[in-house]
DNA sequence: GCCAACGTTGGC
DNA sequence: GCCAACGTTGGC
């Protein structure tokens, strides 16, 4: 047995771009264009099983939309290389890619869980997702702060 | 559309 | 290494 415990996670996406909607319908997909060292690394951290929180961002209103999962680890951002890409960065050296990606499955949608809701919940006061200023795509979350959110969802 | 917050860039 | 300028994020 492993002693490693899932970990989980919460990523944006601009439902327009990638919502959980497209998830659902393509099974799995990578998660491309991340573009800032921070999430990057976090990116890195993950692990197959890892849970994460699916959010929409720059939509009204912001909120949770599902749950998923990641299949297959980090490994170079195909869109980096790619000159037609918005997410093209012609720094990065094919030889030692600077962009990762990771690939999540869906798991289960969540009753839509509005940023007005997560504010009022206890448990994530203190959580990097409702900080001043937090601009960070993909970033870590306790148990009890995902959980909360999952409970939050099925609470109707 | 506005604007606060933050990361990155580049001149020095 | 500093820091002003600039671009981006993302809620409102």
């Amino acid at each position: 047995m492993s002693a490693r415990t899932v970990r989980h996670w919460l990523m944006k996406n601009e439902p327009d771009e990638f919502g959980y909607h497209h998830l659902e319908q393509r099974g799995r997909g990578g998660w491309d264009g991340v573009r800032n060292y921070q999430a990057r690394n976090f990116l890195r951290e993950m692990a197959i099983g890892d849970l994460v929180l699916f959010y929409h961002s720059s939509t009204q209103p912001p909120g949770v939309a599902g749950i998923a999962t990641v299949v297959g680890t980090a490994e170079p951002d195909p869109t980096q290389f790619d000159p037609a890409s918005p997410y093209h960065d012609p720094a990065s050296d094919p030889a030692a890619p600077r962009w990762d990606w990771v690939t999540i499955a869906p798991v289960r949608r969540l009753r839509y869980v509005t940023l007005a809701e997560l504010k009022e919940l206890p448990e994530l006061a203190s959580s990097r997702l409702l900080a001043r200023g937090n601009r960070l795509s993909v970033f870590p979350l306790t148990a009890e702060e995902f959980d909360a959110v999952a409970r939050r969802a099925d609470a109707g």
